[in-house]
DNA sequence: TTGATTCTTGACTGTTTGTTCCAAAACGAG
DNA sequence: CTCGTTTTGGAACAAACAGTCAAGAATCAA
C-alpha cells in the first residue's frame, strides 16, 4: 500500500541555504530580517519556515553549511601531501589574499557568530567551538607532520603552536573587517610564521 | 539679561552613559532595545532621546566612553616608567586575567562593534580604527622604549611587532568569548611573547 | 482522470521595534 | 510668589518584526 507521492520542492534546498548563508555572512544575525532572507533565497516565507524552521534554526543550518563547504575546502590544502610547513605558509598567505578580495568586509561567518551570538546562545557557541576545534586539530596534525619532516623543531609543542596559530587567524578575521591593508596583514603573517623557525 | 536657569537634570549623565555602555557591551548593538537601555540606565525614554539622541548616537557615545575610561586605564600601564618589556608582559598577562574574570563573555566593546557593525556603518568603523590605532601606537612606543633599554633587539621593526601584538589581542578577544580556558590563553600569550626575544 | 498528498503563495496576526510628543512637574531668577 | 524654561514620564505612533495559516496549485499513483 504505497501512498501517492506529492509534488517535489520546486527549489534547490542547498542553493537556497547557500543564499541564506551569504546574507547572514554579510549582515550578521540580528540585522538580517526574514524579508532579506526570502528575497535573497528566492523562495516564499511559508516555504522558508516549512523547510528550515525558524530564523535561528536556519542560521544554525547556515553555519553547518559554511563549515561543510567553505571551511572544508580551505582546510583541504593543509592535508595534502608535500611539505607540511609550506602548507601552513600557503594557508596563511591564502588567508591574506582572501581578505584582500573581500571588499564587503564579511570576514568569517563563524567568527562573526562567535562575537555576536555565542555569549547568549549556547548552541551557537557549541557550533563555534566545534568549528574552531576542527581547524585547530587540522593545524596541529600538520604541525606534527612538519616535525616528522624535520621542518619544525621537535622541541616545540604542536598543540601550543596550533592554539597560537588559531588565535592569529581569529585576530586577522577581526582586523580585516576594519583595515584590509595587505601590507599590515603581511606583517602579521610574517611575524607569526617566524615562530615556526 | 541672564536667562533663568531651569531645573537641573535629575540623573548623572556620565553614570547613565556608563550603564548604556554596559548594556551594549553585554548584548551588542542590534540585540539591545531602547527598553533594555532605559531600564538599565534608570531614566525615561524622553530623557534618553533628549540627552543622547537616537540609539546609534548613544552607541557612538558609549564607544567614546569605553575608549576614554576602560581603554585609557589599561593603556596607562604601558606608559609607566620601568622596564618596557616587562610592561608588555604585564599587559598581556593582565589581559588573560581579565578574560578569566569575565564569565559573561562580553569580550571587548570595540572588537564587538568592529565585527557586528563596521562593515555597514562607516562612522562606527572610523571609531574602531581610531581606537585600534591608539592601542597600536602605545604598543609601538613601548616597544621602542624596550629597544632603547636594550631589552629587545634593534633589528626588529617596532611597527611590525606592534601590528602583530595588536592582532594577537584581537584574536584573544574572540577566543575568550567562546573558550576562556586560562591554560589556552596562557599558551597563546607565551608563544606571542617569545617573538620579542 | 481522479484522489490523496504535499508544496507554494500571499495575506494576516500579534508583538516589538525605534522614535515622537505633550502635559505636568520641577526648578532658578527676579 | 511668579514667570520662563527645562526635565520628566508615559502615552501614542507608524513601521518592521518573526511567525502562522488557509486555500489553491502541482504532483504522482492508480
Amino acid at each position: 500500500m504505497l501512498r501517492p507521492m506529492a509534488r517535489k520542492k520546486e527549489f534547490d534546498q542547498d542553493q537556497a541555504l547557500e543564499q541564506a548563508m551569504q546574507v547572514f555572512w554579510l549582515k550578521g544575525y540580528e540585522a538580517t530580517s526574514i524579508q532579506d532572507l526570502v528575497q535573497q533565497m528566492g523562495i516564499n516565507r511559508g516555504s522558508l519556515y516549512d523547510t528550515f524552521g525558524d530564523k535561528r534554526s536556519l542560521f544554525l543550518s547556515a553555519i553547518a553549511f559554511y563549515d561543510a563547504e567553505i571551511v572544508s575546502a580551505i582546510l583541504q590544502g593543509l592535508e595534502q601531501p608535500g611539505s607540511a610547513k609550506q602548507a601552513i605558509h600557503d594557508y596563511l598567505h591564502a588567508f591574506v589574499h582572501r581578505a584582500h578580495s573581500d571588499p564587503q568586509g564579511r570576514g568569517c561567518l563563524i567568527t562573526n557568530a562567535a562575537v555576536e551570538l555565542s555569549p547568549h546562545d549556547s548552541e551557537v557557541k557549541a557550533r563555534v567551538v566545534a568549528n574552531l576545534s576542527r581547524i585547530e586539530s587540522a593545524l596541529c596534525r600538520t604541525l606534527r607532520r612538519a616535525q616528522q619532516q624535520g621542518e619544525i623543531s621537535e622541541d616545540k609543542d604542536p598543540k601550543v603552536l596550533a592554539r597560537f596559530l588559531l588565535n592569529t587567524l581569529q585576530g586577522l578575521r577581526v582586523i580585516t573587517k576594519v583595515d584590509p591593508d595587505p601590507e599590515r596583514l603581511q606583517d602579521i603573517v610574517t611575524t607569526t610564521l617566524a615562530i615556526l623557525d
